[in-house]
DNA sequence: CTGTTAGCGCTTTCAA
DNA sequence: TTGAAAGCGCTAACAG
């Protein structure tokens, strides 16, 4: 039978009062006695309830995430995910509340973290913008001692409790070599699409996808980096200048978000040989062209795991518990249209 | 703030015993009785805390999980993963004990079913051997009112909870367009190379492995499927035979477990151009192989995911709660050497 | 500094 | 068929 705090009282020949206040490290209690009842915990191996735990303090987990309000698919579908938590949340006992900030808003943002922390909440999760002003107010937010983890992107300097995203780097490394093989003995210029180098990680990818591309394909020429700022437009008409300008263009790499305008652009090329396409976030416009065999890969980020990482790591810290690490590291999905979920 | 049974009890006028015996599905209440229950569960929007539940029941959930006693890398992983997360058990109300039976024998799988049957656990998972014998047992244990997982290799017609593994078909595609796309134009047969076509997920793999060839890349030539029994020493000798045969060997798949033998095969190959190799699970040997471009993509299962995930639903459906289908679908995991976890 | 006592939300005897 | 009361393992006043 697992023993509980009336076992280690009786065995400690305390009350339950103290045992209580030795197992929560309150204090205003003697050094001997502390002693005392955690050698009673050590002999009988005492692991605390932490349900029953819970329900006496009818503790709430009360959590926040601010979310920017972006309108492309990978960002809508990560608030669909917290949404979805939020609510199940009240039958686990949890509250979250989500708070939107306009993108790319260093001000907005970091004024959010700060209006944030006046509600004292349990837990915090955002997605960074990789600036100064963003990492003073998060960083007040930590010192008060709720943990906060950064989400999808991450926030340079910072010692978040948890970042709950890929790693750019490699992601981009990873298409570096998917575009090198598919384009196998193919000539032409690959270009590089970004959204922002704003953030980190795009920039990420990009580094990776380069390093690759030297180290494994050296004779391949990459164009100049084209930023459409994850709008889809922009994307459209960036895509075809490069088109435009380099007939035998044979490989896009797309690390950023719009890729509507990216696959409109596609449609609209004449019947020939089209590029290599590999890009991020599997979305329906992303999905279909993948499908159709419009484009040839799809990097992934799973928003559904990301949100529920951030949410059992910022609980488990909450309460000093412990993590199955493994479990929440968050993969690099490639999918090809063999094994679309 | 949310209602309790002390809530409800009041507005439907009646005791708690009653609330407790309506909302349990337990006899003895009238009709009337139950309705005003019922209603006052609607009106208020009562949700029952499973938490204090389980608290109050003292419940422990007792699963049972049946592991084949198979000493290939990815066998050995999935039962430590069942062994870690037995270790963390107690900590959420949970007992799991782990039955072995030896590896593909159908009569102690069966035997093992029945055996656990006579423990009422809460719930079983086991991996299946696709067989009459097995099915019958699962369905004596179903039929029981045991919520009952397949996991990794799924048992053909029977009406489990839950498949906790991979769309194995899916995976064999995958590995397909890889093969294809990573041969390019380079010339030479394929070797497709099992472990048993007697499990249903080698089987799988391989149908679907063939047919994208043939749709996709029907100039390839595709040699007579090998069977290597799980065995290193097998799939050796197998591979070592193929490279004989067929020096311009351009390609293999290996979709069974054993890959040591095959990698070790592909060591004492001369120093020409290597085929293109595409396996599954990743292992130390495998990852080993990857990372020194011995081999070209792994296919992966999560094993950690698959049990963490067979657990949750099995702890679901014993308290007929709901799960979060997405979470329990199981990635086809593709990994180059770029990924990497 | 330490102990007593009354809950948290739900279940479960045991009577009525 | 229904209800009163005790208790699951832990916490939180409030006394002492």
């Amino acid at each position: 039978m697992k023993p509980t705090v009336h076992d280690i009282a009786a065995y400690a020949g305390v009350s339950l009062a103290t045992v209580d206040r030795v197992l929560n490290g309150r204090a205003g209690v003697r050094a001997v006695t502390r002693e005392r009842v955690e050698a009673a915990v050590a002999a009988l191996g005492f692991v605390r309830d932490m349900a029953a735990a819970n329900l006496a303090k009818s503790r709430v987990y009360h959590l926040v995430f601010i979310l920017p309000a972006n309108d492309n698919s990978f960002m809508i579908g990560l608030r669909a995910q917290v949404e979805t938590m939020a609510a199940r949340a009240a039958t686990e006992r949890m509250q979250i509340d989500i708070v939107d900030v306009p993108a790319f808003d260093i001000q907005a943002l970091a004024a959010a973290l700060d209006a944030a922390l006046a509600f004292k909440p349990d837990g915090l999760a955002f997605v960074a913008v990789d600036a100064p002003a963003v990492l003073d107010a998060a960083e007040r937010v930590r010192t008060a001692g709720i943990p906060v983890a950064t989400l999808v992107s991450d926030l340079s300097g910072f010692r978040r409790a948890h970042f709950s995203g890929i790693d750019n780097n490699a992601a981009g490394r990873t298409a570096g070599t998917l575009m090198g093989r598919f384009l196998a003995e193919r000539r032409g210029p690959v270009l590089p699409l970004a959204g922002s180098l704003m953030v980190r990680d795009h920039r990420e990818r990009l580094e990776g996808f380069c390093a690759v591309m030297a180290e494994r394909f050296p004779d391949r020429v990459l164009l100049p980096v084209v930023e459409g700022r994850d709008d889809p437009a922009e994307a459209e008409r960036l895509v075809t200048a490069a088109f435009d300008a380099h007939p035998d263009l044979a490989g896009i790499y797309s690390f950023g978000a719009g890729n509507r305008g990216l696959i409109r652009s596609l449609n609209a090329q004449g019947a020939g040989l089209r590029p290599v396409v590999i890009l991020h976030e599997l979305t329906s416009a992303t999905r279909a062209a993948l499908l159709d065999d419009r484009i040839d890969a799809v990097l992934n980020q799973d928003a559904g795991h990301e949100v529920r990482s951030a949410i059992r790591v910022l609980k488990a810290k909450a309460d000093g518990a412990s993590v199955v690490d493994e479990q929440e590291r968050i993969r690099i999905d490639i999918f090809l249209k063999d094994n679309l979920p």
